[in-house]
DNA sequence: AACCAGGGGTACC
DNA sequence: GGTACCCATGGT
């Protein structure tokens, strides 16, 4: 089906943004994306702020839209920011049109990044794909393999972890599948939870420090405020904002601009290394 | 072929 | 509350 969607709305973007690991780009210049149980090829019709979508109408209205944020207003966001004020943030949103935080699923963002942790996004993305065709439902008229559940992962044994890649990270998976699957860990439930107390929640958990939990917040239960700060951010505030992010300018919203300064910065970086070589 | 990756736990202070 | 050090493995 055709989608039209006006603006902020960029495959590429979104695609190399790391907030997803599991959208690869496919033989007709689109994305073939896995996510909730359901796979998807979307790419751009080649008419501006257009779209081509494998799916039924159905499958868009209830899934889809809602997963790509669609409801958000992203143009409005980025407004927010001042050039005079702020030129950096100015210039990475500019540089970021097109990112939208996905609405993804909270259980399968948590074992993502804890999977993430002193990983590369390569590396990332090939442990996931090998656990999901370990442990995952075949989805439906694909070759593709679902995230796993709870009860999935819960029979997934250290072993089969180990071979999936995730060294030293095995033991933070194994005992929060098991957590999950006794019922010690409801993640349904921490939805009530305001973000302080969602982010202590999930920070109870072996293996899960502040900067994971700040992107389950952000990427899994859509907390848009969250603020997650890898090693890019970090560098991001010392080098321009003397170590001082101004959140009440940008609140609720800080995890947007978040994601613009990581995508830009992160950029930046790997041209610059380009041109070096 | 070394180097380092969207960090966290632990042992100190 | 802050810091140093270790952690397994894979992509480049």
């Amino acid at each position: 089906m055709k989608i039209r969607i006006e603006d902020d709305f960029d495959l590429q973007k979104i695609a190399e943004s790391g907030q997803c690991f599991r959208w690869n780009p496919n033989d007709k210049g689109g994305y073939s994306i896995v996510a909730g149980g359901r796979a998807l090829n979307i790419s751009n019709s080649g008419t501006e702020g257009e779209f081509e979508a494998d799916c039924s109408e159905k499958d868009y209205d209830e899934y889809w839209k809602h997963y790509f944020d669609l409801e958000t207003d992203y143009k409005g966001l980025r407004e927010k920011v001042s050039k005079e004020e702020d030129s950096f943030l100015y210039v990475a949103a500019e540089y970021g049109k097109g990112i939208r935080i996905l609405n993804q699923d909270p259980w399968e963002t948590l074992i993502s990044f804890i999977i993430s942790q002193r990983k590369s996004i390569p590396a990332i993305k090939s442990s996931i794909e090998r656990l999901s065709a370990l442990a995952g439902s075949r989805i439906d008229g694909t070759d593709k393999y679902a995230f796993p559940t709870v009860d999935q992962l819960s029979k997934v044994s250290v072993q089969e972890l180990n071979d999936c890649g995730m060294g030293y990270r095995t033991e933070y998976l194994y005992q929060t599948a098991q957590n999950a699957a006794a019922g010690a860990l409801r993640l349904e439930e921490f939805n009530k939870l305001d973000d302080q107390q969602l982010l202590e929640a999930l920070m109870e958990l072996k293996g899960v420090g502040i900067k994971v939990a700040s992107c389950t917040l952000l990427f899994g239960f859509h907390r848009l405020n969250a603020f997650p700060i890898d090693v890019w951010i970090d560098r991001v505030l010392k080098n321009e904002y003397n170590g001082h992010f101004p959140f009440e300018k940008y609140d609720p919203y800080n995890g947007v601009m978040q994601q613009y300064l990581f995508f830009y910065y992160r950029n930046m970086e790997k041209n610059s290394k380009k041109v070096g070589k």
